[in-house]
DNA sequence: TAGATTGTTAATCGATTAACAATC
DNA sequence: TAGATTGTTAATCGATTAACAATC
């Protein structure tokens, strides 16, 4: 399919070229994949880090040994934030925060409620966790009549009956689900109908993607403390082996 | 380095041959990839559900439906744990789930002590999380006269001061970490010299693993609540897109 | 025996690492 | 200019999928 280098023609070839190339380097809808996505929340608040102690300059080998991500890896990643680094130079810290942040979709604002008025949503209402991600509580909820009326943070807990209006007319994004023990279809028909746009799911039922057309984050506490376990043991087993 | 296949000696090695493939089917000590061990938890909840429901028997492709793992991921995940399966059966619920939770190490005994009695600490400790894992909590530490002296489940709240002896002497094997608000040199500091094999970490505030000889498992929430509103962030200019 | 389903090998796909030319 | 460090391409590695022979 070589064209010959001679016709005249060509040259419109050669002017096109860096037109191209360019769109290539913005990549402005370039889909990230998701190993680097997960990866970038680590970087996020390492670089905020860096701008608390006003650390103005880094290169990709510094971010490397203080995140455990390889330097390759690294520019690898940032790559499709396209061009934030500079050769010779490394990456200005402030440039990479807030690219990381817009990509991330850090800084607009979400509206969230707490489903689940128990020790783990009172620990929750209580953190700093959502203003700092951009996410407004704008409603707790509960069945019990012991926690209905009390007050967490800025909010009245209000009786769970209430939420699907409270979700509509309030245009909630998020229900971040805290609710001790259920099987998952109580917690399918709790928030049908609300209009979320995504779960954060702290109950220990996990909500089968699947079946919902929003974007669920399941915790799965449960499994991390298995990973654990399973770690502490293979690693009682070689003593073990190493002993006798 | 091939001999000849004459010598009568070489009979030997015919011989030994069986015993070798028995040691590689078995597998006892090979390493499962860690991508492997993330799916079996899930794996452990699906079939202990289907132990509760009486079912006996499952296929891979059943079990591929109820997990949302490829049967052919699954089959070659349960490899691992040595012909579990039965070629035109299927897999029999109750052996597969007993070899994935003996290897896993539930079943087990692990003994934890929590660090921090506020909000987080409480819903832990009333959680049944810990007793369906293996897991004994042995002892509650907070830093707060406020609640040193309650009763949190079967354990009264300690002084943090008591928790490097108390470690050392009931051989905890877990601590899990409960501080709302804390550094990593904090961190390290008060789980130095208290002989622990695990680390449970519920602290905003990310354990660096290389500074650790023990297993550390972050659960890092406010990076999944990112990754949420990432998805949900996504989302939106999709919309925003086909509207325009 | 015929049908079903595993265990296993080979093919594909994607993610990570290595290397180096481009360039600040 | 010389040294440093990115951006990018190629090589490697590992994980997932496809396919099918073995066998219940």
């Amino acid at each position: 399919m070589r064209r010959k280098k001679t016709a005249p023609e060509d040259e419109l070839d050669i002017i096109e070229i860096p037109a191209i190339a360019d769109m290539t380097v913005s990549r402005p809808d370039e889909e990230i994949p998701d190993s680097v996505i997960k990866r970038l929340p680590r970087y996020f608040r390492c670089l905020r880090e860096l701008l608390n102690r006003d650390v103005m300059k880094i290169s990709s080998s510094e971010l490397s040994e203080l995140t455990g991500v390889s330097a390759s890896q690294l520019r690898q990643d940032l790559k499709y934030f396209g061009g934030l680094g500079q050769r010779g130079y490394g990456y200005n810290v402030k440039r990479l925060y807030s690219g990381i942040s817009e990509r991330l979709g850090v800084g607009k604002k979400y509206s969230a409620v707490i489903v689940g008025a128990g020790n783990l949503g009172k620990a929750l209402s209580n953190s700093r966790l959502f203003e700092q991600r951009g996410v407004w509580v704008k409603g707790v909820f509960d069945v019990s009549d012991k926690v209905i009326g009390d007050t967490l943070g800025e909010n009245t807990v209000k009786n769970v009956s209430e939420l699907k209006d409270f979700c509509r007319n309030s245009n909630i994004d998020i229900a971040v689900l805290c609710i001790p023990c259920a099987d998952q279809g109580e917690l399918l028909k709790l928030i049908d109908g609300c209009g979320l746009k995504g779960v954060w799911n702290f109950s220990p039922c996990e909500i089968d993607e699947r079946l919902i057309d929003i974007p669920v984050v399941n915790l799965c506490t449960a499994d991390s403390l298995m990973y654990l376990t399973y770690e502490i043991s293979c690693r009682r087993e070689k003593d073990n082996e190493n002993k006798s």
